[in-house]
DNA sequence: GTTAGCATGTAAATGGTTACATGATTGT
DNA sequence: ACAATCATGTAACCATTTACATGCTAAC
């Protein structure tokens, strides 16, 4: 039950539309929790049923034609009350950690190639990450919702740090005893 | 896609019924990707009608009677074939994270202590891999096999070593500055 | 023979993904 | 007028989760 929150957090920081919420998606929350504009649409949809958000009314609402949201008093409740919930972590699902499961069963194959070409997409995202560090965040601007999100990125820096520093051990690992 | 996997790679570690299955995923497989009785049964059957796996002679295949399942070399092939493919890692969906870049906006009543519940689990998980790895895996037994499935497991200990790092930093960062 | 637990299964709801459909706007 | 693009939406599918149903077996 994450994608609402996620939508409504967007919309508090900017009123927008279907179509602008996808793009910034894109680029921001969606590092996190990534969505599509169908996805999108549906729960605009049903958080304006629910009275958490409604369409600006500056915006006429027919077919092809832009729809402005903004969060209504009792979405920005339903927002507050959420993030002081208990919600244990996911468990973790990955498939890469599976099939090197399976390698030690039916022989590892092709697994290094694979290995090194994750190695290159995580140092990619860590690389673009830290350019945010860079230009969003420089030395000594500490409000306090920037030390939040300031936060979030180093969340996903550590991450990606954790799977760069994993996956060399790992292609060392089997290079080295099997050549 | 990964589910019909991960059961063809622990049927070739050790036939097994459907519940035997559900169990050993509880601690091992099931680590990295978790599933239920309902969901193992579902492939169960499927796998069975695709030809990769079989209902071993002994077992009679009566209603609330157990069913022992061996991999036949279809199943073998297909998940050989599975290991070496080209998979882009999953993006990461992380409700924490989101509900951190909420509380930039709504602000963070509250935020801190569920931070801190998470460190404990994470540092519970991360305790119990070590203990795993001490009693599996003790230098000096190296064969392929164990080389790749100790190679995931550092995996699991690597990730929890990054949240509890993390949340560490966080926790300390969200209560220097504000009290 | 009844209860407790083991084992297999069905059904419905939720969330996410992929493919497609359609209206409005802008540039040529 | 036509094409390209922006914007909103529908439909079908698949995987996961939760709740429930049912048959077998062993202990009392």
């Amino acid at each position: 039950m994450s994608l609402p929150h996620a939508i409504l957090t967007a919309l508090l920081e900017k009123p927008s539309s279907g179509l602008e919420l996808t793009r910034r998606f894109d680029r921001s929350i969606g590092y996190f929790w990534p969505s599509t504009h169908q996805q999108i649409y549906r729960e605009l949809g049903k958080l304006e049923k629910a009275g958490h958000i409604r369409v600006l009314p500056a915006a006429q609402p027919a077919r092809g034609q832009r729809k402005e949201y903004e969060v209504l008093p009792a979405g920005r409740e339903e927002l507050m009350a959420w993030v002081s919930l208990a919600e244990d972590p996911r468990p973790v699902r990955d498939p890469l950690l599976l099939r090197m499961r399976a390698a030690a069963v039916v022989g590892s194959a092709g697994l290094a190639g694979e290995l090194r070409r994750h190695l290159a997409l995580h140092r990619a995202q860590l690389a673009e990450y830290l350019e945010i560090e860079e230009r969003d965040f420089p030395p000594e601007r500490t409000s306090d919702e920037d030390r939040l999100r300031r936060l979030v990125l180093r969340g996903g820096i550590d991450l990606e740090t954790f799977w760069t520093g994993w996956l060399t051990r790992a292609i060392d690992d089997l290079d080295g005893p099997g050549s």
